[in-house]
RNA sequence: GCGGGUAUAGCUUAGUGGUAAAGCCCUAGCCUUCCAAGCUAGUUAUGUGGGUUCGAUUCCCACUACCCGCUCCA
């Protein structure tokens, strides 16, 4: 991306953010505190939107399947679940900053080099009576030279100065020794200088249950879930024993998750909270492939029936040595955000991985009996999981758009709309009485308001001029407007007599529509 | 976690070591027969905590949050 063009999405991004405080979709959390640092709250609007996300998806993936079945999981996790999956000890990287470039490394992804050590205990400069005294080390290797050693080692005591008007080259240091060393992971492979011992960063938060548990009782330890998996693989028995099920079925669950990122970025994109919506879809192993290929479409699909069309969307086939070890076939879906590509839902084919774990770890038998073919088996199980804020946050970045609109008098002006597909749209029609002042117009659209509430989120205002009302429904993407005026009273003759003007947010167009017709036409529209 | 930047009203911005300004928005009233009209009135702000000072929104320090670039994202 070109600095202009990523000066622009800066822009626009901030644009959205500023329209999704204007309008009440998303606030900081504890913002009058000072904010939560990862943590957003989603305000009127935002709530409706992500209620329609979750509904729409539930809908889709639950009530009108009959091979998956619905869960909601405890977020509280007893931690055998997450030792069993490989959270607890293996969900945090240990990571090693390089002491010289403040680079920051995986320390299990350090190349083991060969080479010849040179310690440094300190370093001075005679002419300022200045010193620093803290070990240091440079490793050098291949036919590198020694003096390339001193002159990292005066690098990094450098930054120690207080004047930086003395060149590094001019520190004396103190202390020199050396030792040969044979695949040490200690020193950056980049520039020699010593790292920092590898640092444990659990990206979990972790809870103590009871109320007398204090800190030091292992036994009550807890965890927040770091996603909503676990919950499926630790209820499958249960489930499956419950529901007369048969290969393949899947489980889906919307929930909370919670992960303690390191360095939460881009507004809702990277959140210490976040919820997710995931199906674990369990089958036979020689279907797994297939399946994952299946899903991908059928998410796909589910994308642009919620209004995020195909080719904003990439989908990115993780290769080999990239996937998750128990892994056969990993599918990312990304979407084009204004601050770079990223993922929203992985589609990954994780094999009979979580189930062989638990089976393991709790010694009880996790087998599922096909009566198809008489015979015991762990299914795999192909595991689309969505990221419900993401997906939002993606439903807002496509839906904002600006355009020039020119009025009677040639005045040309900015409109701010929300393109929401009115399915998704948090409020679906918005009712308005022409003039407030005209109790007769005011009375029948408070009718026309209370004939359509029971179906949808209608709102109702009559404060300011009509285009004001229509241009601030835009803003929030309420799809469709219906004003009620003197046509509708029988004012220019039975013909109009209870219609209304039905009024598009895209095209901002108006048509007359009859009241009678108004409520199925709108459920149409939504559906 | 590192480096850089920012923080004044709901939003966008101005300004000042001594009473904080404007536009938009919002609320109420009047008016108004279809795309941000007009008039009148009104609400609302210097992120938090220290320090310097007679006095700090302004200067200094720390913290917090957000943005950008790294890093990370099982």
């Amino acid at each position: 991306m070109s600095d202009a063009a990523s000066d622009k999405n800066t822009a626009l991004m901030e644009k959205i953010v500023s329209l999704c405080k204007r309008r009440g979709f998303i606030f900081q959390s504890a913002e009058i505190y000072g904010g939560l640092n990862g943590c957003w709250d989603y305000g009127p609007l935002g709530a409706e939107l992500k209620r329609n996300l979750k509904d729409y998806w539930w809908r889709k993936n639950v009530q009108e399947r009959e091979d998956i079945l619905g869960l909601d999981g405890s977020i509280l996790t007893h931690q055998d679940v997450l030792k069993a999956s490989g959270h607890v000890g293996g969900f945090s990287d240990p990571m090693c900053d390089c002491l010289l470039s403040k680079a920051r490394l995986r320390a299990d992804q350090i190349e083991p080099l060969s080479g010849t050590a040179f310690h440094y205990t300190g370093a001075s400069h005679e002419e300022s009576d200045w010193s620093v005294d803290r070990p240091f080390s440079v490793l050098i290797w291949g036919n590198q030279d020694e003096n390339k050693a001193r002159k990292t080692a005066k690098q990094y005591y450098a930054q120690f100065l207080s004047d930086k008007q003395i060149a590094p080259k001019k520190l004396e240091l103190s202390g020199e020794s050396s030792e040969e060393l044979t695949e040490t992971t200690k020193y950056n492979p980049d520039n020699g200088s010593l790292l920092t011992e590898p640092r444990e960063f659990n990206l979990m938060f972790k809870t103590h249950m009871g109320a007398s548990a204090d800190d030091g009782d292992e036994s009550a330890v807890a965890y927040l879930r770091p996603e909503t998996a676990q919950s499926i693989f630790v209820q499958f028995k249960n489930v499956a024993e419950t529901n007369r099920v048969k290969l393949p079925f899947g489980i889906a669950q919307i929930g909370k998750s919670f992960r303690n990122e390191i360095n939460p970025r881009n507004y809702t994109f990277r959140s210490r909270e976040f919820e997710q919506m995931e199906i674990e879809f369990f089958c036979r192993a020689e279907d797994g492939l297939a399946l994952t290929d299946e899903w991908l479409e059928r998410r796909l699909t589910f994308y642009e029936e919620i209004g995020i069309p195909r080719e904003h969307l990439h989908v990115l086939d993780i290769p080999d040595g990239e996937r998750a070890h128990y892994s056969q076939k990993t599918y990312d879906i990304e979407y084009e955000f204004p601050f770079g590509i990223q993922e929203l839902e992985g589609v990954a084919y994780r094999g009979a991985y979580d189930l062989t774990k638990h089976k393991e770890h709790s010694g009880k038998p996790l087998d599922f009996f096909d009566d198809e073919t008489k015979e015991k088996l762990i299914p795999h199980v192909v595991e689309p999981s969505a990221g419900c804020d993401r997906t939002i946050l993606a439903l807002i970045c496509e839906a904002y758009d600006e355009e020039t609109v020119t009025d009677e008098k040639g005045k040309e002006e900015t409109r701010t709309v929300m393109r929401f597909s009115p399915r998704m749209a948090p409020v679906k029609v918005g009712v308005f009485p022409l003039l407030k002042n005209k109790p007769e117009l005011v009375a029948k659209a408070r009718e026309v308001q209370a004939m359509l509430t029971p179906h949808m989120n209608v709102f109702y205002d009559e404060t300011a001029a009509i285009g004001r009302r229509y241009r601030r429904q835009d803003e929030v993407g309420t799809p469709f407007c219906v004003t009620i005026d003197f046509d509708t009273l029988g004012e220019s003759g039975d013909e109009l007599k209870d219609t209304v003007t039905l009024r598009h947010r895209d095209s901002m167009e108006q048509e007359r529509i009859s009241i009678a017709e108004l409520r199925n036409f709108l459920l149409d529209a939504i559906a």
